[in-house]
DNA sequence: CGAAGCGTTGAGTGCTTTCAATAGTTGTGG
DNA sequence: CCACAACTATTGAAAGCACTCAACGCTTCG
């Protein structure tokens, strides 16, 4: 429980502290017996680095919480290359987009050493149907991910390349500080080929911004170390950052 | 309930037969006494082209089911133009993403004449607390919204500008035809200017490449009015069109 | 130590945008 | 009913942003 005094996606002090399904959770000072009174039997799964947590088309059984660490999610699209389609954080659920296919659509693969709940999917609904608190939830947690998709869209659709990736840092600070630590200062798991991917960018262009970037003192960065040194610049660069549905994308624990 | 002979959006045969609410809507031969039987309380509005259904900054308070007509999501961004997030045909649910905010962040305007089913969310949250199925279709129905936009933001930032364009058609056509029309031939109710937001490109593009696509035999077009002529050669243009998570973009009607 | 993978930097190209002009369409009011 | 205005759509020319190709440096790991 105790941890590390560094800034590192793979020790949050408190994992489940910001977790949607924190008070339903059978991990709440609740043993197994309890099972009944506290409905969600959660299944602890670490992960490493690479491995993945589920892959495309494999069936549909389990949504997964992230406790610690992180998850990018990806496609392989046509040519073979793999496309980026997500970066979660501690406290968000995965897998919520495959409910309908009843198979999953995209891979989600451990950036870090990383622990999950594994919750199984029929099982939650069945509780969401005995508890409206936890069907909100779900809504509330799907109407996020729509909300963020959409600003994700407007983003690449219409931004140039360097208010994509001031914005992004922005979002990934944003997170980071809603979680309890720095906004101005963190490693981030994401390699630079999967930023670009996310951010529909060519890696170059990525690694020519960070340059850029640093060169007129808005941040600096080594390698995966990240020090946002004039957050209102990053702002101006990215002006519809501002205007966007952005800043609410982190999952809130409002139950209603 | 008998229609024209015209392909046009407005005139769908029959507005409630893909609907997603059916079995649990009102109007399914019931009168209002039978309110508690068939418990959804629907409330019919019929809106005129360019007409707001909802404006963004609105408070949520309904969700909306499209009956006839069509309807474009958008938003107004920091320069004043507006970005479109969506085109919605019969059976599609509007509002969706405004749940977890409490009030919209995005504009519904229709693109025609069209009408709709005004839904209480409160009340269809309730309604999900009692019967599992509404819980699951409305589930499916987010799940759904996400697993599209996930397929947007890959095209949109991985595919070339013709191919977005023939990806959008052959979208277009699937849809029109998963509600019983042609698939070739159909009036498109969205603006150039529209379809160019939606698919991040500009006016001239979307312009030029219609204009293109229509010298090499690909479509005939005609103002709103298209044709598609060669469907296969489309598919060649948009070649991730089969490997994406497309073709069930479109809101089906099982309920568990 | 060499191989492999990731990241950075440079040069040149090309796709898409922007700017600009024209044509076609719709709507309004005299 | 026509004229005028406003809007939408098309087409051309030029410019720019981001991409591709290519080479090199750094780090990691067997």
């Amino acid at each position: 429980m105790k941890t590390h005094a560094v800034v590192d996606c793979s020790t949050f002090r408190s994992s489940c502290q910001y977790c949607n399904l924190y008070q339903f959770c059978l991990s709440t000072g609740a043993s197994k017996h309890d099972e009944k009174a506290n409905p969600i039997y959660k299944q602890c799964r670490k992960i490493e680095h690479g491995e993945y947590l589920f892959r495309e088309d494999d069936p549909f059984n389990n949504i997964y919480a992230i406790r610690t660490g992180s998850v990018k999610t990806c496609a392989i699209i046509e040519n073979g290359s793999e496309q980026v389609t997500g970066f979660h954080l501690p406290s968000e659920l995965l897998g919520l987009n495959a409910i309908s296919k009843g198979f999953h659509t995209e891979s989600a693969i451990a950036l870090e050493t990383s622990s999950v709940c594994e919750i199984p999917f029929e099982r939650l609904e069945e509780l969401a149907n005995e508890k409206p608190a936890i069907q909100h939830l779900l809504l509330n947690a799907m109407s996020e991910e729509i909300q963020h998709d959409h600003y994700q869209l407007t983003m690449i659709s219409r931004m140039s390349a360097e208010a994509r990736l001031a914005s992004f840092l922005l979002c990934i600070s944003y997170h980071f500080q809603q979680r309890g630590f720095s906004a101005t200062e963190f490693n981030l798991s994401l390699s630079r080929s999967d930023v670009a991917s996310l951010l529909g960018l060519a890696v170059e262009t990525v690694s020519r911004l960070l340059s850029r970037f640093q060169k007129e003192g808005l941040l600096c960065v080594n390698r995966k170390y990240f020090v946002l040194s004039d957050i209102e610049g990053l702002k101006q660069i990215s002006p519809k950052y501002s205007s966007l549905p952005y800043s609410s994308y982190t999952i809130s624990n409002q139950a209603s």
